[in-house]
DNA sequence: TGTCAGTTTTGACAAATAACAATGGATAAA
DNA sequence: TTTATCCATTGTTATTTGTCAAAACTGACA
């Protein structure tokens, strides 16, 4: 399956398309490659794309004021990556992007993104649709954070992404829960509780 | 100004529309009043609308398994609100949604919501848009809870919404910012530290 | 094969925040 | 106005999670 074949299955979960119309969408897309450790976005640079990973991971995070990482979003095959905020209003980023293995990546500037929504209704639907999508998942994790202890967030995201959790480092999906890398390797490591009975 | 003008000025925020068109939108409103302490989503029962608040302050909240409340969204004027997750897959609510003030709101069914998207492209990038900008708002509130202090947040809130804090009462406010009530209090009681020198 | 950088683990102690309990003020209904 | 309920405050103690420091592990590669 081709890098634009990949993109157009990904479009079909969601509207329906002539043939025509997958090309004038899937022609708008450019290949990148990036390596592990390469940074894809980072701050004060104005995000001009977004990228659809056709192959390996990301990781998304901001650094605090106290110097440390806090993971924003994680991305595999299949999901979309960029400093959302920043891209959406072309305004210097907050984030880093960065690769955490390998990666084929699916590039779409602003503009083309602005001239597809605005060319065909579908188009438009299907954009209007994946941020419904995002806002329901955004707020499904703030539920979470504010209703579960931290083991239970931990058991929460490995059930939800078992496949994320073979493939990012413990130190980013610590920062992803909001806990540190130590407190993570304590709740992985818990003994469970001796039978009280 | 009528209620379904304001709609109108709300709308055209984000898109340029005809008479024609800004009537055909807001007339699948419907004006509802609900008294302080009323709800409008209830959990286990789909939401089949949405609401866009004309006067008067909502909130929505889950109960967590320890039977504690956790504010997710506060809406005033010019906000909407519902179970944004449920009502866009029309599946049972987990929220609660209750008046905080007595409210005039204008209601819209999801069918409603789903025609006029199907009718016409500007509609369609209308609630795009407002979806884009629901994602951005919630990774940031994201990103604030995972690097900022109770202190911080709080802080952060009142200069954000400093109109709300004098609307909400702090239970809500607190459980919004993930603290307990008592510890708000605290916060906001906290004497300056005596100067050191 | 050994080395080194990056990561994870472990333990002792500290900080942030919650839990509990009691009190007092505010508000709305009777 | 009285009464009952809800709400905010305050103090004390308990829990969760963080900090710091050291050691153990892992995998890439010289």
């Amino acid at each position: 399956m081709t890098n634009q074949e990949k993109i157009a299955s990904y479009l079909e979960k969601f509207v329906h398309l002539t043939e025509n119309e997958i090309i004038e969408f899937t022609s708008r897309f450019k290949e990148i490659r990036v390596k592990k450790r390469q940074f894809i976005v980072q701050p004060d640079f104005v995000p001009k794309s977004r990228y659809f990973v056709i192959k390996g991971a990301l990781r998304a995070y901001v650094v605090g004021d106290e110097g440390k990482d806090h993971t924003i979003q994680f991305a595999i095959e299949d999901w979309w990556i960029s400093d959302y905020d920043s891209y959406i209003h072309q305004q210097p980023a907050s984030m880093f992007v960065v690769a955490l293995e390998d990666c084929i990546l699916m590039q779409i500037s602003f503009e083309d993104e602005q001239t597809l929504k605005a060319l065909n209704h579908k188009f438009e639907t299907f954009f209007r649709y994946k941020s419904e999508l995002s806002t329901a998942f955004l707020q499904r994790r703030i539920i979470t954070n504010l209703t579960k202890s931290a083991k239970e967030r931990y058991d929460i995201f490995t059930e939800s992404f078992p496949k994320l959790v073979q493939r990012v480092p413990q130190y980013a999906l610590a920062s992803y829960l909001g806990i540190t890398t130590q407190f993570l390797s304590k709740i992985r490591n818990l003994k469970p509780v001796p039978n009280k009975s």
